[in-house]
RNA sequence: GGGCUCGUAGCUCAGCUGGAUAGAGCACCUCCCUUCUAAGGAGGCGGUCAUAGGUUCGAAUCCUAUCGGGCUCACCA
């Protein structure tokens, strides 16, 4: 039984002996710095079953408290809040249950648990990914780590849109112009190779739109009759029909972009349990279609279309069968949705990693798949964020306005690698070594940067400001992680010794950090209910914060007495073990030194 | 126009299910490296929480309206 719930109880029975009331429930909070105290009950929600004097009520429960809690040590009122002094003896009891603990916070799933899948970066074929794609990957990622963290099992996975017009675009202008190029030939990577294709696409087709327009015919005509636009529809014809020569080079492309995300992924430090291609769901979907028609969930109209009236449930008639019979858009995510469950049975829920663009479809397909009367249905959740600016405007990829995903990568890594020679800390490192901590920290100050902010909101991203190494920024925490394991390495200390609670009086540093230790679990659930990795990250910032106050006026190594110099070491090697955990959560690595 | 969403310090962001005097970092100003990594710490300056109402012991937080930014309302994906 945790203190919360003991107090809980207390306070109840306290209230129930002295004044003859009810309570069914005590709100609890932090106490805040200002006042002494460690726990504060806060009387006023009280008042409405007991009448009275908030700050006698209070008197009389904490003076209950204290006689009756072990833990509970002292109190004090102000106003309407009862604040709770708990014992040196609880804090240091919990602190010896984690301190050898690397793996402190994460819970275990319980094989009797539903899984959840999570889907996340789901690209086009046809470009190389950029910083929106980032955005994607790093909250997926970092989701279904936090979800696992808390307790349950999770699959990753992502779709690709490996078909359409878009894919026919780079491969004309590849037939075109392409002179046979291929990555080796080229030393491009595969995904650049087809993106500069798909790129001279567009250059071709608004030169020939241009040359019509110069002949007569209107913009819009122009547009439908280009002729390199006309052997792209032709090609995605093909493909459809199964044309082998145009197959094969589809499958070529596909597999040279391929192997660029892979290496895109490898670096972003993101992986994947299992891989969807939508040239393999886009016919899914249309039994479920007459399955619904038969239900009465959806209905046909006279030129055979068939539609879902959502009408009731506040939003419109959704199409979810074309009238030549073609599945679209909507109809595939109900097949890809239910083909999932089959794929995997133990899975209970879902995640999708998509941008709050597509709000409303994932709105209208909750809602369908609930219609048609799943069960996982309930358990669906669109993780919508926002998108990601420049301070130059929006990202066009027409217009060459992206951010691309690996030459950002690369560039964070050079950034920190200036910053630290300028610092000049590595001195004695091989080459190779600061390299690969460059990348760490680039990486860190990148991925900090973006999941720091809320999803739901939008990011500007300013790439100078992206690699600040101070404040609430990755590098900074990542400093504290590595000053901490200067610490240990020289501390000649046993860190697995168990503390006495009759041996140590806690200074007023060591219990808030203390404190600030013992919300990490919590916080982990909180994450994982509200699919925030946010939270993860300004609650590392919190704890690094005060361990850095702490550092800084307390001595650790040179403490007055070995039971001090011990409880300090194991204290800043918890908060290593937090900063470590946390990270990891955000796919963050963590330097030994830097 | 309908729906969704965001609006907190000059800038970038926290603020959990309503609770005490609204918090950080950057920037600006003062101090602190003979001590464990100063990419650090201690402090100062800086706010009508977009606006107006409402709900109540109590509102940045909940409700309504208004203003402003974004997204979305395709037989595209």
């Amino acid at each position: 039984m945790n203190l919360q719930d003991i107090l809980t109880e207390q306070v109840i029975k306290a209230v129930e002996i002295n004044f003859n009331k009810e309570l069914t429930s005590v709100e609890f909070q932090a106490t805040r710095k200002e006042f002494s105290g460690d726990i504060t009950v806060v009387i006023f929600p009280m008042l409405r079953v007991v009448k009275g004097n908030p700050v006698q009520i209070g008197e009389v429960i904490g003076a209950y408290l204290v006689q009756h809690v072990e833990e509970v040590v002292g109190f004090n009122v102000i106003k309407g809040f009862l604040n709770i002094e708990i014992s040196d003896h609880y804090f240091i009891d919990f602190f010896n249950s984690i301190s050898a603990n690397p793996n402190y916070g994460f819970k275990s799933p319980k094989p009797s648990d539903k899984a959840v899948m999570v889907e996340y970066s789901s690209p086009n074929t046809n470009k190389p990914l950029h910083l929106g794609h980032i955005r994607n990957n790093l909250l997926g990622y970092s989701v279904a780590e936090i979800l696992k963290a808390s307790g349950k099992k999770v699959y990753k996975t992502q779709i690709i849109n490996d078909r359409g017009i878009h894919i026919c675009k780079s491969m004309i202008a590849w037939q075109r112009f392409g002179n046979n190029e291929t990555p080796e030939s080229t030393g491009l990577k595969g995904d650049k190779l087809v993106g500069n294709y798909y790129v001279k696409f567009d250059q071709e087709y608004k030169k020939e739109i241009q040359n019509l327009i110069e002949t007569g015919q209107t913009e819009e005509e122009a547009k439908k009759n280009a002729p390199i636009f006309k052997a792209a529809q032709d090609m995605l014809l093909k493909w459809e029909a199964g044309d082998e020569a145009t197959v094969a080079l589809w499958k070529k492309m596909n597999s040279w972009v391929y192997d660029g995300f892979d290496v895109t992924y490898k670096n972003l430090g993101v992986d994947f349990d299992s891989m969807y291609y939508e040239s393999e769901t886009y016919l899914l979907g249309k039994e479920f279609v007459t399955e619904g028609l038969r239900t009465g969930v959806f209905f046909k109209k006279e030129d055979g279309s068939v539609w879902c009236d959502l009408i009731e449930d506040g939003l419109d008639e959704k199409l979810v069968l074309r009238s030549d019979g073609t599945a679209v858009y909507m109809t595939q995510d109900i097949g890809t949705a239910i083909q999932r469950i089959k794929d995997f049975p133990d899975v209970g829920g879902m995640v999708y990693t998509v941008g709050n663009e597509q709000d409303y479809h994932f709105q209208v397909l909750f809602l369908i798949l609930k219609k048609l009367g799943f069960e996982w249905a309930k358990n669906l959740f669109h993780l919508s964020y926002g998108m990601v600016d420049l301070p130059s405007g929006k990202m066009k990829s027409r217009e060459g306005t992206v951010v691309d995903a690996d030459d950002l990568i690369e560039e964070m890594a050079a950034t920190a690698g200036e910053i630290s020679e300028e610092l000049g800390k590595l001195d004695g490192y091989t080459q190779e070594e600061k390299d690969d901590l460059y990348k760490v920290i680039g990486l860190g100050a990148l991925k900090y940067y973006i999941l720091k902010v809320d999803p739901k909101k939008r990011i500007l991203f300013d790439p100078k400001e992206s690699i600040d190494f101070q404040g609430n920024t990755g590098p900074f925490i990542q400093y504290t992680y590595a000053r901490i394991q200067s610490i240990l390495r020289k501390a000649d200390v046993d860190v697995h010794f168990k503390l006495d609670p009759k041996d140590v009086i806690l200074h007023v540093k060591e219990r808030e950090l203390i404190k600030q230790i013992q919300l990490f679990e919590e916080v982990i659930q909180q994450a994982a209910a509200n699919h925030s990795p946010a939270l993860i990250a300004n609650y590392t910032y919190e704890v690094v914060k005060e361990f850095n106050s702490f550092y800084q006026n307390v001595s650790i190594l040179g403490a007055d007495t070995e039971t001090e110099k011990l409880i300090r070491v194991q204290l800043s090697m918890v908060v290593a073990h937090i900063i470590k955990n946390a990270f990891s959560l955000l796919g963050i690595q963590v330097p030994e030194r830097m």
